[in-house]
DNA sequence: TACCGGTACCTAGCAACACCAAATAGCGCC
DNA sequence: GGCGCTATTTGGTGTTGCTAGGTACCGGTA
């Protein structure tokens, strides 16, 4: 989508991926082939793997091996309590963030 | 309000500028003081000047020095043709995001 | 056997952005 | 002169997503 998109998910992205936890355990590899589905097109592999590691060190969430038929084994994430209120704080912010700037949108028309 | 917002300002600051420009043209100083009387109480007014400068040299906006009675010379700001049409990129991708975002926020309910 | 594609994870170096801290400077007022 | 408000600038820091690779497991095919 390009540079736009790119600095905007700087801060979201975190909230993104917590709240796909949130409906039920996922592993990298997955996460990232969802949020291409779901339109973030060109988001890097790396970058999934780099947040995932980053929100497992905060203790968002629980981590648990499990082997795969079709490959290496995967790393499936479960967001625990801490993560739970964490994404709550999130969304706290998210909507005020997006009140502000609805409201910007509509004075500029 | 904390680091969570500081990282969501991330892309999404300079599109309120950006805004806050489109309404009517104004100077760093002011637009530091609306943004803290709308709630983001902990804009640093170093991010506001950085962020004009980059906009100016990406040609998103014209600078009008102003003389002030309280003191040194204002720089005033205001979106040009090209930053209009820029802030309209930013509303679409603004938009991208959002919905995103609600339906990730609907489905954990 | 050798190779390739899909699955799955990891890492090092880079660029962009918001922050902090401090400096500079003009003005009015005590 | 010194204080406080106005107004802008600059250098260094931390966080974040991206690029561009590498590792490794597996099944199918030549």
């Amino acid at each position: 989508m390009g540079k736009l998109v790119t600095e905007m998910l700087k801060g979201t992205l975190e909230g993104i991926v917590l709240a796909i936890l949130s409906a039920r355990p996922a592993y990298g590899y997955e996460i990232t082939a969802r949020l291409r589905d779901q339109g973030f097109s060109d988001i890097a592999e790396g970058t999934i793997y780099a947040l995932l590691v980053r929100i497992e060190q905060r203790g968002l969430v629980d981590v648990q091996k499990v082997p795969s038929e079709k490959g290496p084994p995967r790393k499936v994430y479960s967001l625990n309590a801490q993560g739970r209120e964490y994404l709550e704080e999130f969304w706290r912010t998210w909507s005020f963030l997006a009140e502000r700037l609805e409201q910007l949108r509509k004075e500029g028309e």
